[in-house]
RNA sequence: GGAGCUGUGGCCGAGUGGUCGAAGGCACCUGACUCGAAAUCAGGCAUGGUCAGCAAUGGCCAUCGUGCGUUCAAAUCGCAUCGGCUCCGCCA
């Protein structure tokens, strides 16, 4: 969340943003309640102090009747504050909600526009691939040559689930180990996290769990949830921790299963592998500095386009519209890569994101390093993908098909597969 | 899954219901001593909120895993819950 002391410092900047990202927060009545909040919160405190002097009086020996008397203050005193106290858990919750709802600030070169479109692309890597025939997608390539089947994975576990089967086992184990080494070599100390987190991690990293629009399963009566990205349980790993200000920047990437509900996402473009319920993702995690955000999340960017350039793919990069922005990034960079079998003679399609949540999400998870003054003062958090495994082999099966219906393994991943052609 | 023990500040660790935001130690910071360092000595050293003040700072409130309760008053008592440890059962 936002900090909430800018409500009224900045409020007609809290104002624009909301506005910018096509968002439906009602700023005014937050305020209100933020108000009737701090009133109640005053009065609580006043009678506490009372109650706690008057508990004081009471230290040492006294005339029995003088006892009395001040028990039976203590005791008004405590009727009063339990009504009070019940009313402000009420506020408090409410505008705890309402304020979570707010979104992080935007960066000032962000694209501002409603959606998808208005995103700007900021450079583009490669030329398209063509074919001298007519390139297959992912799904026939894939079920063709009996290394995808998504029959299987329906009638097993239902729609937009999957089987990876044969030599895709194996590539999707090269991919992982391909990224992984990139990543590593700049510096990221590797994980394999949980794939279930407490919604109250989930929340802090602003996922939302309930809810008809969630895109998150919910482990009925337990309290956590199947994670969407590891950018949860990375961002979780330091909650409630204040970190050595030698420490930063703290650079994890970690490998998870990734969960994702997509209500209502159907249509043709998340046919086969592009929009599943299920996929393993190895995901990139910052903690730094305040000042260095902006860096970092270039460096973010700059490794994802290494690890997609080496695959030989072409892509774009996209700077995301304000409007298509999650409610903590303040900015977001995508890549899409080509995907010769998406639409009609192939189209870019998303492959990584990474975003900049500055101190959003560390303010709701509590996380903070001593600064050199002594203040303790709350980090800045960026994720970014590395490589999503299954957009990743919707990109690499298109482009890599042969007219025969085989898939040449791309140079660099031949050490990590142990073969350089898949066919039938 | 069953039984027992345990959870205190950055870390370790004491704590009889009221004088406990909490002894002591370590770490850290400042000063003295020293050419300098170590050792020693003196002092400082939790977080968040709120009010007053230009500010240094001061008042008040909250926080001893978390929640609920008992009480005029809770780190201290009770219940629940979560984490850790030990033993038993089960198991990749």
């Amino acid at each position: 969340m936002i900090d909430i002391r800018e409500l009224r410092t900045r409020y007609d900047e809290i104002k624009a943003n909301i506005q910018n990202r096509w968002m439906n927060v009602d700023l005014d009545k937050i305020i209100a309640d933020q108000d009737k909040r701090a009133e109640l919160l005053h009065d609580i405190e006043d009678l506490r102090a009372r109650r706690n002097e008057n508990a004081k009086k009471m230290k040492g020996k006294m005339e029995a009747d003088v006892r009395q008397a001040l028990i039976a203050e203590g005791k008004a005193l405590k009727d009063e504050l339990a009504s009070k106290e019940a009313l402000f858990s009420e506020i408090d919750a409410l505008f705890n909600e309402e304020a979570r709802t707010i979104p992080n600030y935007a960066h000032p070169e962000a694209p501002i526009g409603k959606e998808d479109k208005d995103s700007l692309a900021i450079k583009f890597h490669g030329e398209p691939k063509r074919f001298p025939f007519k390139p297959k997608d992912h799904v026939q390539l894939g079920e063709a040559l009996d290394i995808l089947d998504f029959e299987s994975g329906a009638k097993v576990a239902g729609q937009k689930f999957y089987y990876v089967k044969n030599k895709a086992v194996i590539l999707q184990m090269a991919m992982e180990r391909y990224a992984m080494d990139i990543v590593l070599k700049h510096g990221f100390t590797p994980f394999i996290t949980p794939d279930i987190a407490k919604e109250e991690i989930l929340q802090g990293i602003g996922f939302n769990p309930r809810g008809a629009e969630s895109n998150i399963y919910t482990i009925e009566g337990t309290g956590t949830c199947l994670v969407g990205t590891a950018e949860i349980t990375l961002g979780g790993y330091y909650q409630n921790t204040i970190l050595d200000k030698k420490d930063l920047p703290i650079k994890m990437t970690g490998l998870s299963h990734c969960f994702r509900r997509e209500a209502g996402g159907a249509g043709q473009y998340s046919k086969g592998l592009y929009r599943v319920h299920q996929f393993s993702k190895l995901e990139m995690f910052i903690y730094c500095l305040p000042e260095q955000s902006d860096d970092f999340h270039k460096q973010l960017l700059a490794i994802e386009e290494e690890i997609f350039s080496g695959l030989g793919l072409a892509y774009r990069v996209v700077d995301t519209a304000t409007g298509d922005l999650g409610a903590p990034a303040y900015r977001k960079f995508d890549i899409e890569a080509w995907m010769p079998g998406r639409g009609e003679g192939g189209e870019y399609g998303e492959v990584t994101s990474t975003s900049n949540c500055t101190d959003y999400q560390a303010r709701s998870l509590n996380i903070r390093y001593r600064d050199d003054d002594g203040k303790i003062r709350f980090v800045h958090m960026l994720n970014g993908t590395a490589m999503a495994l299954s957009r990743a082999m919707v990109a690499l099966i298109e482009n890599y098909q042969n007219e025969d219906g085989s898939i040449t393994i791309p140079e660099a991943l031949v050490k990590y597969t142990g073969f350089d052609r898949i066919e039938k």
